[in-house]
DNA sequence: CTTAATTCGGATAAATTTATCCTATTTGTA
DNA sequence: TACAAATAGGATAAATTTATCCGAATTAAG
């Protein structure tokens, strides 16, 4: 469904808005371990949600990463999934017909466009402070 | 959503399938042509879907590809993706997990369920024949 | 000022997916 | 039987995704 990268993405964003709540900055290394996932790879993919300012990092020693406590409940996981792996999921076809457009539509647009609408919904309903309190409370788990 | 392999393998066993309505098998190149895939990589999927005898071939002059008419309304979408991307799509969990679990969820595990069940019942309840029959009437299309 | 802990960024490598090429085999027709 | 049209299948190449490595820059603390 998503990429390995954007499944880390997720994953390390849900991670660090569970300790920014707490006023923690968490390095990579810390994160990495925690998201079960490969260090140097993960660091590219924080990079890139630095770029979109979905997160914030800190350099230097007791750097980090973190999220602004008043924007965790304003991220939506659909914004991790855009930074990452495009529009596509959304927009295009599932198919993968150059486009998706009702006047010329695949075998599947009608059964694939409720689908999809419904994962756009879902993206775009589902913020951070959800998922890092179901973290938080041991309802729900980043690894194994 | 799907691999590239799928997505060829579903819109070359459509026009395969419209075209045994007719009685008519249809080549490699045909198909390739007519769905705008690579031929060479087209021919592993079609390989891969007679092996999971989804679709026949015959080899020889006037040979090529078919759907025994009476099977046509019985393979369902979900049958091609899962010979050629397996179940992952319905029983992995959305952020990697090793296994999806009630016992032990990820953070998106509750949201994810329900588009992945829809998703499933989706390609469970369409069958070639629905799909085949708006190619040939002009409704919908198999490429560009 | 020095040091240690960090993120940043470029280069590279490994793994997977996508794509191509070539030969063997099968089969209908002349 | 000879030939041409196909699929089958192995080997290989190209492209993309995933992953690693290393040096540069930054920053807090001693
Ligand atoms: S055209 Fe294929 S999903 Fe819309
Ligand atoms: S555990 Fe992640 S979707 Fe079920």
């Amino acid at each position: 469904m998503f990429s390995k990268a954007c499944e880390y993405g997720i994953k390390a964003s849900i991670y660090i808005a569970t300790n920014s709540y707490d006023g923690h900055r968490v390095s990579l290394k810390e994160i990495a371990q925690k998201i079960d996932s490969p260090e140097a790879f993960t660091a590219k993919i924080l990079q890139d949600l630095v770029r979109h300012k979905i997160i914030r990092s800190a350099k230097g020693a007791y750097g980090g990463f973190e999220i602004p406590k008043n924007e965790i409940s304003e991220v939506k996981l659909s914004q991790i999934v855009n930074a990452i792996d495009g529009d596509s999921i959304y927009r295009g076809c599932g198919l993968g017909l150059h486009v998706c457009d009702e006047n010329h539509p695949c075998p599947v647009h009608d059964q694939f466009k409720d689908i999809r609408t419904q994962l756009k919904d879902m993206l775009q309903n589902t913020n951070l402070e959800q998922l890092a309190l179901d973290i938080k409370s041991g309802v729900s788990f980043l690894k194994l």
